[in-house]
DNA sequence: TAGCTATATATCACTAAGATATATACAATG
DNA sequence: CATTGTATATATCTTAGTGATATATAGCTA
């Protein structure tokens, strides 16, 4: 297992509370589901290492019923080597952009079909400012007190700044290629 | 061979001209790298699964000294093909963003370094506006002719909204670390 | 002449995503 | 009361994609 990113964010989960996979799978998607995904194809197998390299420990509780649940805890070694990634560096990375993909091809097209993209992504975007309005609102109030606050909105924010950069793209895109169209027409 | 992205990566760029692996993959580089990347490993075995659905063709140019040039170019059923993914919906996808899964677990960190992080990125996006500027002066004076123009700009415009809001955020987190640091103190 | 860069194809190891298999408990619906 | 759906829970498999490396030649430069 070399320096991926799967295991820092199951360390990651792992040092708010000791949990299962399966907890970890669902924590995820509950807190970091804006910017980041982890699959059971990455943590089942990342706990086994990370067990191995005692950077955490493994409790099996007997289920009632249940299937029995192998509860994970970081170790100092784990906090520290959380630590230690969370110091390094952060390496950009190109990230694919399917939308991009196809106006970059959209000569190959027609008019409509490039419009009607952008039209479904300004769509998306409205969505995503919502709910990251209603995020901020909500851990506002419900973490009041939690010292993880002002780096968890900052999160947040960010997806707000993008999504609104992106809205004002749109618009300005609509407009743009309409005004293309038309003088083609002439 | 699925709905892989790659796949239309390279048919869109077989569709400006006929060219080899080895030049897909500098094109590319050239002009979608700020949103696209493709691999060797994935350009290779595409193109040959390419020429057994016939949606390209295979001519073989005995090169003087250098290795042989393996060109292909669109067919019409590629082409074809081609469009047909164009006119599709975008599929949403979630990006992860290394930055903010740090930011995330910035408590468990000093709080220089989390400054250190947005500053490295502030920094980022700032040599990204210059250079999305720089492309947009160069594709206007370059290809004022062509067709595709008004498509390729979108793809630039897209890039300088995000980093400008990205370099607004950066400003905004990083006073409102500030706000939070001396807060504590007291 | 040794090293670097560009041309050119090809493959391998590893990371990551997404789907599926398996199994149980519990609540809701007809 | 039986069936359906949802939640809990671990685990694995295939496919997609990245990055590095192998191989080979030509030309330029220090």
């Amino acid at each position: 297992m070399r320096e991926t990113k799967s295991k820092y964010a199951v360390l990651g989960m792992l040092s708010i509370a000791p949990m299962s996979g399966y907890d970890i799978k669902k924590r995820v998607e509950e807190s970091i589901s804006n910017f980041w995904t982890e699959s059971y194809g990455q943590i089942y197998p990342i706990l086994k290492s990370l067990v191995a390299e005692k950077l955490v420990t493994k409790t099996v509780e007997r289920g009632a019923g249940k299937p029995d649940r192998h509860v994970y805890a970081l170790t100092d070694q784990g906090r520290e080597e959380l630590q230690r990634w969370l110091a390094e560096g952060v390496t950009p990375k190109v990230e694919r952009n399917e939308l991009l993909l196809k106006l970059f091809f959209g000569e190959e097209v027609s008019f409509d079909i490039n419009v009607g993209h952008i039209e479904g992504f300004r769509e998306l975007q409205r969505g995503l400012l919502e709910k990251y309005k209603a995020i901020e609102k909500e851990i506002k109030a419900e973490y009041a007190d939690n010292s993880n606050l002002p780096y968890w909105l900052l999160t947040v924010s960010y997806g707000q700044h993008v999504s609104r950069a992106l809205l004002d793209w749109c618009d300005e895109a609509l407009l743009k290629l309409n005004k293309t169209a038309k003088s083609r027409k002439k």
